[in-house]
DNA sequence: CTGAAAGCGCTTACAG
DNA sequence: CTGAAAGCGCTTACAG
């Protein structure tokens, strides 16, 4: 592969000059400027990003590490941090951590190895010492989603305490009154914020949350499908089930279904975070519905304020309800929502 | 941050020595290595990558080129594709060109930019002169899934041939006569080859796939939605829809549903890929299952074999029917499956 | 406006 | 076993 040598010798300059074309520096002549570009086409020219990141301390890569690739909140999460850090002029290098905190591990170290510029983090556990370094170590970082509590760095993500609340309401309405929940991990904070709104938001309505209605699960469907079979065990099951996420809300409808059992009839359900097959499950599932794309974007843009030595802030944005079927019919709420 | 040489003025012996720790070299003292493992810790030295893969000329990196991260069968390639990746020792950067050539190129210059040891891709059209170049100019690649004649270059992907004509006998048993087919672009091969396998399936059975059948659409849920509406708007509207990508079949299930019609009854519908989400849906869908994972894992071995110099080779892999009750019920085929 | 030269952080053939 | 030195491909202060 041609270098800058090369295009320096074909356009008879020195490569000093062949650098200051490409990155348009002022001080070059018309004469010059044409020998070189009529060179790099020549030759097919393209600057090697490696040398260029070695020299210029910088490699214009932002790494991103969330918990599963595969969970449909996080896969378009991934996609607007991709594209809103592609505006500014950055690539993403994602790394997937399979809610692993060794493997979180891995691609932190892997990221920090190749010198990202800055690391976008969705923490899968309370923060590994290497993290906790990385962080104090002055890596430009911000968190998406979840968040380390005690850590010097912006968070940027929703806030579903309203939205919770919206849901517990609809739910006393339809008149249920045995809600249960299928938790997160709480070793991450939206694992425990989870819980604990749903909790206060009972309350309110003076309703309690008994243990052997909080389910522990790990995002994961197998999870909800497990502590769905465990509620469905009770003597006296839960009238209503709501899965921390979408995984495990997967998860509780293979339960609910291997059982014969129909939703929202023998046990209503809902979910947080929307996908776009919510409409379409039997029944449509009631879900809160994050503001996603937004979270992403505004995590890039809090990234690189914080890398180009602009304030970083954090952001926090509202979740929402959206009623679909699987919790009943509720003449009140049940719009044109779908 | 830590570089060799503060690494190696702490140990008290060359930048060469560290190095050789480093890497594992076997000529060092067993006194040497001590003195330089305990400065690495002391400083918490970790290589700096980039330096590293200038002098070496490899970033132990793959680039992966997918049409669309949001369509859950290319997250889970994805997936699959660092795993085993990570598995050989090496990292992946994924490029998401949105059904886009624009950002194809875009993300196929970036990843050539940085110098990544091969390509995996799975291309958007039928091949731009970057790619085209890229392949000539002997950056090792491998496509997956979708393909470019013409170039000389290993292809990993699955042969929906057979399942296409399990798909036909079966709609064919269940009375159904007039078969339609959404199309992905032509500019693809999984474009042309599922509409080919679907006309020559229906040949089989003795039917023909009449023009108006065919539905023009470009792989994202949109183009499903308008092409059902076309469907669903001729004086004899077809009793099946094949969606030849589940993203089309969302589209071409909210139509549906638009209209206030149901599947099957009113229209039959299936799918090719098969996601986890079609078991819950309304009815459950009907759907041609590939073997992701192990295209996934295939196409990095045979990239891998391309760059550490063995022959690569193409692999193809069937895919399978999974019948489910979006086409009515059947009562031969109908077992066990879901 | 232009070029020679230093240097980013590594690895590795060479000499000892 | 060990070190001095060259060099990977760039950028940029310095001198002219």
């Amino acid at each position: 592969m041609a270098s800058i040598k090369d295009v320096a010798a074909e356009a008879g300059v020195s490569v000093a000059t062949v650098s200051r074309v490409l990155n348009e520096h002022p001080s070059v002549s018309a004469d010059a400027r044409a020998r070189v570009l009529a060179a790099v086409a020549a030759l097919g020219y393209r600057p090697n990003a490696v040398a260029r990141s070695l020299r210029t301390d910088e490699t214009r890569t932002l790494g991103l590490v969330i918990s599963d690739v595969l969970n449909p909140y996080f896969t378009e999460l991934a996609r607007s941090v991709e594209e809103e850090a592609r505006a500014l002029g950055y690539s993403v290098i994602i790394g997937n951590a399979d809610e692993r905190p060794d493997l979180q591990d891995h691609h932190v170290r892997t990221l920090l190895d190749r010198r990202i510029d800055g690391l976008l983090v969705s923490p899968t556990d309370g923060g590994s010492p290497l993290m906790l370094e990385a962080a104090r170590g002055g890596t430009p970082m911000v968190f998406v989603d979840r968040w380390i509590p005690g850590v010097d760095v912006p968070v940027v993500r929703a806030d579903g305490r309203t939205a919770v609340r919206d849901l517990v309401a609809h739910l006393h309405r339809l008149g249920h009154r045995r809600l249960a929940i299928i938790a997160g991990p709480a070793a991450t904070t939206t694992g425990q914020e989870r819980v604990e709104a749903f909790r206060e938001a009972l309350e309110e309505c003076g309703l309690e949350l008994p243990d052997r209605y909080i389910g522990q699960g790990d995002f994961q469907a197998d999870s909800g499908r497990r502590v769905t079979e465990g509620f469905l065990d009770l003597a006296e099951p839960p009238q209503v089930v709501f899965a921390a996420d979408n995984l495990m809300a997967l998860g509780a409808l293979d339960a609910v279904r291997a059982r014969g059992l129909r939703v929202p009839d023998d046990i209503a359900l809902a979910a947080f975070d929307d996908i776009r097959w919510f409409v379409h499950t039997d029944p449509p599932i009631t879900a809160i519905a994050q503001p996603t794309g937004e979270l992403g974007r505004a995590a890039v843009r809090a990234l690189v304020d914080r890398i180009e030595g602009r304030a970083p802030h954090s952001v926090t944005l509202p979740a929402r309800l959206v009623v679909r079927r699987s919790c009943g019919e509720d003449p009140v709420t049940n719009r044109s929502q779908s």
